[in-house]
RNA sequence: CGCGGGGUAGAGCAGCUUGGUAGCUCGUCGGGCUCAUAACCCGGAGGUCAUGAGGUUCAAAUCCCAUCCCCGCAA
């Protein structure tokens, strides 16, 4: 079976690696066009490519999916599946319908619960307990494609965006070669997604990464291990700088101070939350790299009683 | 040439504008106090102030020049 791969980060590369090392037949890899990137701009192959390239695998980078271009190239290959994991573009009709086995997507939420484009920040964000992967036929809609397999991933109250990535990362590579192997020996299930349960986990913006301390601590710590650690969420010091914190944890403390008060500096810097207080443990100040809190306060940095705005 | 911050003791920082004995909060080592301690007191070690036999100067961490390295933002 002659399988298209389409995806570009780190989570993709797990399930590509995945289907390599299984033996599974990948005939091309299709991944996002290099970017210029980070400081300095410069141009950057994305995980997805650099391994395709050491693996000898071919590679395609079309700007777009739409037209001759990339339809004349799926003739050439003529895959007979194609899957996707985080590709980074909607895939147009005629490509979903063109391999004979489908078009298979591996998914990071127990859908139709977070469909869309950042499913493992938002559940952390939203304090679920459990996430999970859905390995699923597309169709023309976001994420809303009949499901094949689920398998469920626990979120632990200290799991960060990390953590949870790398566990689904693994998860969704070993239910893909399992939803692989059904659908060859034509055993794989399909169940229609019932769109009245279903939410919306969007893009996260800048917007989404500014810590509201008027929320409780356990919102609070949510949305900081969410983002963490990558892109990271944010507050500003007293002086108007930028402070985004990569580690915290719920404090036993609280206070009657305002929203956004230092209470505490022992062992962290201890914020009053609408209800409770969080203990900041992780910091990255404008400029800067990450440093532990204490190492912040040392450098006087902030005191009891500031207020984060 | 996208924008910006920075390289001073093991860590985080100050000092640089207005050159002139290298400082703060910790850590570390030794001693003391204490039933005891991550607490407190006393004392010590530890720095080529990124690099350049560079420039200016009587004198450079500080001003000028060049190079290397680290980091943040934005995409």
């Amino acid at each position: 079976m002659k399988i298209l791969f389409m995806g570009t980060p780190d989570f993709a590369l797990s399930s590509l690696a995945a289907l390599c090392d299984a033996g599974e037949n990948v005939i091309g890899v299709v991944t996002q066009p290099d970017k210029p990137k980070g400081r300095g701009y410069e141009m950057k192959a994305s995980p997805v490519k650099v391994y395709a390239k050491e693996r000898g695998l071919a590679v395609y980078q079309p700007t777009t999916l739409r037209g001759e271009d990339f339809d004349s190239l799926l003739r050439e290959i003529d895959p007979d599946m194609i899957i996707v994991v985080a590709y980074g573009k909607i895939l147009p009709e005629n490509v979903i319908n063109y391999p004979r086995f489908g078009c298979i997507n591996v998914h990071g939420s127990l859908l139709p619960k977070y469909r869309g484009a950042a499913p493992m920040q938002r559940a952390i964000i939203d304090g679920e307990k459990v996430t999970g992967i859905t390995t699923m036929y597309m169709d023309v809609g976001l994420d809303t494609g009949d499901m094949i397999m689920k398998e469920e991933v626990e979120i632990l109250p200290d799991d960060n965006f990390e953590n949870i990535h790398d566990k689904l990362a693994a998860c969704g590579a070993s239910l893909l070669l399992k939803t692989v192997n059904a659908i060859r020996d034509g055993k794989a299930e399909r169940e229609r997604q019932d769109d009245t349960m279903a939410t919306y986990a969007a893009k996260i913006e800048k917007n989404d990464c500014i810590i509201d301390f008027t929320k409780s601590a356990a919102d609070v710590h949510n949305l900081i291990r969410g983002l963490s650690p990558i892109p990271l969420s944010f507050t500003h010091t007293p002086d108007g700088k930028m402070l985004k914190v990569w580690k915290s944890r719920i404090s036993e403390e609280d206070s009657s101070a305002d929203e956004g008060t230092v209470i505490s500096l022992e062992g962290g810097i201890t914020v009053k939350c609408g209800t409770g207080a969080v203990t900041l443990c992780g910091v990255l100040p404008e400029g800067k790299g990450r440093m532990k809190a204490e190492d912040f306060i040392r450098g006087r940095k902030i005191g009891l009683g500031d207020k984060f705005i």
